[in-house]
DNA sequence: AATAATGATACTATTATAGTATCATATAGT
DNA sequence: ACTATATGATACTATAATAGTATCATTATT
């Protein structure tokens, strides 16, 4: 159970946003998704929080109050939560910082793991929710 | 310094294998390459004794000894180093076993990371230690 | 037999992930 | 205005993974 892309918050905030985007109602409290979905709901509402600072979803307080979808599923990238939920993606951190690599720029290895890096990236930002849920 | 596809350890041995794979001696001891690298010790061996184990290199005790490459770079995949040290690799655990999927098999959501998840171990299938040295 | 190397293994420290709890704040309806 | 009901902010705890250490056993060369 290691090494995972994506861990469980952005697992849970795929299937949160999965949910709501194939849902009727156009507006969700937190206690609705929870009832649906079993994310215990001190978590789910951490997840909630940062989708709607992320500018992911809108939300709404108050009576009444809940979450509700502001973009278009196709324009929301899955870079876009990982790096929301799990912070900037990279491949690998470069070690020898003093010692072998004076030069950082020059670094053999770390320009070929960034050029490793790039295409698993790119491979990612065309990922969007829609083509998840499709 | 989160989230990073290759860790300390897996970096480490990359470049453990890169200092022998460009090396003049045929056999060097943990004390060699620590000289060389600056890994710590302990932590070195530890990772010179999984290379062993994981048939990447071979080792040779007692006076004299050390460790020794048996296969060519070319043979020698980043794949491998990445499960021999970080165990398998996947890009999402499926978090909602009972509740939302009942039948494992058609949870669309999983499918389509098991997809995403093919993308990208074929992009590291190809990654061989040769092209990161050369 | 002594020395010098790795093998096996158990331990500790640090950091990231996962999850909890609590109080503050805003809004709708009365 | 008051109250109920929603989210916002934030601080806390538990668990697991990563990083690193230490020690003794085993093997090969001389």
């Amino acid at each position: 159970m290691r090494n995972r892309l994506i861990n469980r918050e952005t697992d849970y905030a795929i299937r949160v946003l999965g949910f709501m985007y194939r849902a009727v109602k156009n507006i969700y409290t937190a206690e609705d998704i929870e009832k649906n979905l079993s994310i215990p709901r001190p978590f789910l509402r951490k997840i909630l929080q940062k989708l709607n600072k992320g500018g992911i979803l809108h939300s709404q307080k108050g009576k009444g109050g809940g979450f509700i979808t502001v973009r278009e599923a196709e324009k929301i990238f899955l870079i876009e939560l990982l790096e929301l939920f799990q912070g900037p993606i990279g491949v690998s951190e470069c070690v020898f910082r003093k010692n072998i690599c004076p030069d950082r720029n020059k670094c053999i290895l770390r320009i070929k793991m960034l050029l490793l890096e790039e295409k698993i990236l790119n491979e990612l930002k065309a990922i969007t929710l829609a083509s998840l849920l499709e």
